[in-house]
This record gives structure tokens, sequence and C-alpha cells, in this order.
RNA sequence: GGCCCCAUCGUCUAGUGGCUAGGACAGGCGGUUCUCAUCCGCCAAACAGGAGUCCGAUUCUCCUUGGGGCUACCA
């Protein structure tokens, strides 16, 4: 019902690089992903940078590396001239694979003859015109209008000139809004409508070269032939003076659908006040892709069985748009958070190497095989990568840490906890390396006659100077007897 | 203020004209364990309120309340 059979699916997502890629806009990316896949159709990026001072090409890098991170490739667009890269810093050569995108986003920039083609015909039919009020007069009838109680919509005054009024520069174009309802059937809300009367007459273009964001989409999407604009719910209220423009310049209109917005805590639209909002950030933390993506798609959607993990294949099979939610839904840092645990459970520990090199910044040497040793032992304890160095820290160089740690119950005083140390001590100063599935006879005897946590916890402790941390036989195994045998003499030493 | 959208556990949500209203995250308790994590078991937790329709409403309709979005020469 949602899809024509005869008309082919194409939609697109349409950023706008004035800020970091947002993490709602890698949501509403993947929607539309999934239902140009679903439908064998085709994904469009189209870079809406009509708005030249806050448009930067940063973010629009952010943007394209995001997508691509995320893994939901563009199906077309330019072929990229190397030149266009916008700073003359040529990109380091790398070895792409060839399944890479080798398309470059639409930019609404540089179509700006397309859209002033279309202003004009709008122009000539006299469905919009020029309009000569000053941004001052404009304010001035706004604020009134408010404080009367009435829509603040433009009263009219340049409607009917028939040419310039002498002495007067052309400020603006208006398209000339109709007295109608505008009605339209939206995938997930069902039958919306809007009466056009309360508008007024709307800007559509400050002169020919320079249109705004609701009538350049309205071209674009009518040019790129855009069956289904899958969108937020922000843009709902856009829809309908979309629907008048595409109306007037006689295009076809396309499907809609408004997603939910992703929410703070306190339910208003998600921003940095409670979280990080940019997709960016929660690259840089040390999640994975398959988590983001699993995540996002669980907001606002949900399956009708109790799955909750799915990889992006899974969700091209499952995903219904029609099921998607109609009520905002709130930012869930805990399911994040658990949902990359999973995923980090399904990776190798060569996977994770891997992952956790990439997610440091600075250059950081380690060591290659205890870095594997290390991530088989606190893989379990990870939530992103980029706390592993927080909580394995240890492994690498041993933290500072209080001697009554050292102590497992009140009453183990110090010299017991002293004379438990020194025999641990005296037993691994022997041994070339440790297997923690056949520890010394020596060492386990002594746990039976001590008491298990009389000996592990202090042995552990010292080990890693923290309360909370791997076992110490496994501690033991990763850093090696030599490595050991200091730090139990360091703890020896704490203790006088 | 005006217009529009929305409303099931704390959160993401499943669901039906009649169900003990289901799952997951988070939380609590217990088991395993020297500690933490993992793992296993259990517990607590919701149909916003009021009318109406109906034999029967969480489910359908209306109202109220609450929340949100938009109200630019931003997108």
């Amino acid at each position: 019902m949602a899809v024509d059979p005869k008309k082919p699916v194409r939609v697109r997502i349409a950023p706008s690089p004035t800020g970091p890629f947002h993490i709602g806009t890698a949501r509403t990316a993947l929607f539309n992903w999934l239902f140009a896949r679903q439908h064998q159709g085709a994904f469009i990026l189209r870079i809406e940078d009509t708005d030249k001072e806050r448009s930067k090409g940063e973010h629009e890098k952010d943007i394209l590396e995001g997508l691509k991170w995320l893994g939901l490739k563009w199906d077309e667009g330019p072929v990229e001239e190397k030149s266009r890269i916008s700073p003359p810093k040529a990109d380091p050569p790398r070895a792409e694979n060839p399944k890479s995108q080798k398309f470059g986003p639409y930019r609404q920039s540089e179509r700006t003859d397309i859209y002033g083609k279309y202003l004009e015909q709008l122009l000539a039919e006299k469905k919009a015109y020029y309009c000569y009020c000053t941004k001052e007069e404009l304010d001035a009838e706004r604020t009134a209008a408010q404080k009367a109680g009435l829509p603040p919509k433009y009263g009219g005054r340049c409607r009917e000139l028939g040419a310039t009024p002498a002495g007067k520069k052309p400020q603006i174009i208006r398209f000339r809004v109709p007295e109608t309802k505008v009605e339209f059937d939206d995938i997930i809300r069902g039958k919306v409508s809007f009466d056009a009367s309360l508008f007024g007459d709307i800007v559509i273009a400050r002169d020919l070269a320079n249109p705004l964001y609701n009538f350049a989409v309205v071209v674009d999407d009518a040019l790129m032939e855009i069956s289904h604009v899958i969108r937020g719910e922000d843009h709902l209220s856009n829809t309908p003076k979309q629907i008048l423009f595409a109306q007037a310049l006689g295009f076809e209109i396309p499907a809609y659908a408004h997603l939910p917005l992703i929410l703070n805590p306190d339910r208003s639209k998600m921003s940095k006040r409670f979280s990080d909002t940019a997709l960016n950030d929660y690259r840089a933390k040390g999640y994975l892709p398959e988590a983001i993506v699993n995540f996002l798609a669980l907001l606002g959607w949900h399956p009708q069985d109790d799955r909750e993990l799915f990889t992006l294949d899974d969700l091209v099979r499952a995903f219904d748009l029609s099921r998607v939610q109609k009520a905002g839904a709130a930012f869930n840092q805990e399911k994040l958070d658990w949902l990359n645990r999973e995923y980090i459970k399904n990776k190798s520990d060569a996977e994770i190497a891997a992952a956790l090199k990439a997610s440091v910044h600075e250059a950081v040497s380690v060591d290659e095989a205890l870095l594997m040793h290390v991530i088989s032992a606190e893989r379990s304890r990870i939530t992103t990568f980029g706390d592993f160095w927080n909580t394995a820290g240890f492994f690498f160089e041993l933290p500072q840490y209080d001697k009554e740690l050292l102590f497992w119950k009140k009453e183990n005083d110090r010299s017991k906890t002293k004379n438990i140390l020194v025999r641990c001590a005296e037993i691994i100063k022997d041994e070339p390396e440790f297997d923690r599935n056949a520890p010394p006879k020596t060492l386990i005897d002594l746990i039976e006659k001590e008491g298990r946590g009389n000996v592990l916890w202090p042995l552990r402790v010292a080990l890693s100077g923290l309360a909370a941390s791997p076992d110490p036989f496994e501690i033991l195994e990763v850093i090696g007897t030599k490595e050991a045998y200091a730090r139990i003499e360091a703890a020896i030493g704490k203790l006088g």
C-alpha cells in the first residue's frame, strides 16, 4: 500500500552540513536505507547546503564518513573528481576496497541554476512574487500579530503589486499561498491536515540564486524522482508547504513518512545538554557501528516478536516502516551500552585488538602479545573500546593503591597478610612462567591451608591494585611471574 | 499565543473488544565466586484522567490533562 509497484522506490537522506552528523540524522538515514534495500530501490545522499554562511565542508565530510562507517552506502550521485575535495590537502592515498563508495553526494549549492529556473517559472505564472518589505517591517508585523494572539503570518502587502514601487528594492521572493486545506497521508501517522490560509505567503528565496530550504527540497525531490520522503517529525509542518509548491510546479507528490524524534530523558528534543548528539562522539568513545545501528533501529521501531539483536541484513528483512512508532523515543544510554557489550562478545580477540587500536587517537605502543592476553582477560568487562584502557590499564602499569585494600577482612591484620604475600612471592620467584590451569602445587597448598579469600584477595590486590579485577591466576599468567614478583614485593613493602 | 503531532512498566517497546497485559535495558534479591565482570535463577515495575459506544474496554469515539514539534530572508 505504501509502495506503488509500478514506481521505483527512491529515497534520500538530506542532511544540512551546519553541524556534526547528528545521531538522529543517522537514524533517519538508516530507516531510509533499509526502506530502499527492502524495495530494491535507490538511496540518495543530498547535502542541503543552501545556507552558505552556516554550511561547512568539514561537516559534510563528517556526514559522508559517518554514513560509510555505519555501512549505509548511497547508490548514486556525481562521480567525485579528485580536485573537488575542497581543502587542497590531498587525501592520503589508501587502498580503497572496490565495493566502497564511488559517488559523491548531490549538493544543493551546485544546483542553484536549476532552482532559479523554477523560481522564474513561478514568477512568470504569478504564483510567486517579489516582496519589497524590509526585515524591520516584517518583524514589526509579526510581533504585533503575535501580541494580538493571531497567527504570525505575512499580511500580503506586496502581493498584488504590478511593478517595482519607486525607490524600493526587491527583498525576497514569496509564494502565493492559496486559501485551501492541505491534506496528506503519512505512512506512519495516517491522515494529517493543515489549513494553508494560516500560512501567509511563504518566502521561497532571497533571490533567483538563493532559494530557501523548503523550495529547494521540493525541486530536488521531484527532479530526483524521490518516491518516499522519510524524515524527522520536525518536518511535519513543512510538508503542507512543500506540497503546495510541488502542486504549483506541476510535480508529483511523493509519499511521506515522518519519524518520531529522538528525545532527551526529559522528553525534549535530543540535545547536547543531556548526551552526545554527534555520531562521531560515539565512534570516538569506541562504540561499534553494528551496536549503533541496532540501537537506532530499536528507537521507534520494534518487530512483532521479542528479538532485540539485529544486524543490518537482519533489519533489511525485518524492518517495516509502517510499524514505526508515532511517539518520540528517549535516548537510552544503558541500552546502547548493553548492545555494545553484546556485539563485543561476538568479536574475536583479534577484532577487538584492531578496534582498540583504532579507537586510540595518540599512538600507543603496547606489546602486541601482552595486549592479546589482556583482551582475553578483560573482554567480558568492556562496555566500549574507549573504556578498555581505564579498566585494563593495570596490566600495563600498576596503579597507586592504599595498603588497606590488601586486607581481605578487617580481622586480617598486617602481619598475617604480609606473611601470606611473602609466601606467595617465594612460590612465584622460581617459576619461569605461570599457567593458570596448572598452578604450582605449593600455591594450591597455601590456599588450602590459609583459606581461599585469605590468599587470593591480597594476592589479587597486589597484582592489580584494584578492588575489582580478573582473578589473580589470570593476571599472573598475563603479566608473567617476573612482573608479578615485583608487584608482590611492592605490596610487602607497603606493609612495612 | 496559533497550528500540528503524540500518550502501555523508570526507559525502548509487544499486544488484544474478554490475556495472570509479554519481552529487553536499567533496578532489587539469590546462586556461582577472594573481588569485579560474565553466566544462571527469581522479584518488583505500566495501560494518564473523565465521559460515551458496547454484554464487556488498555484496545473504538469525544473531551480533559500532560508532553513534543513547527511557528526565520535556518535546515
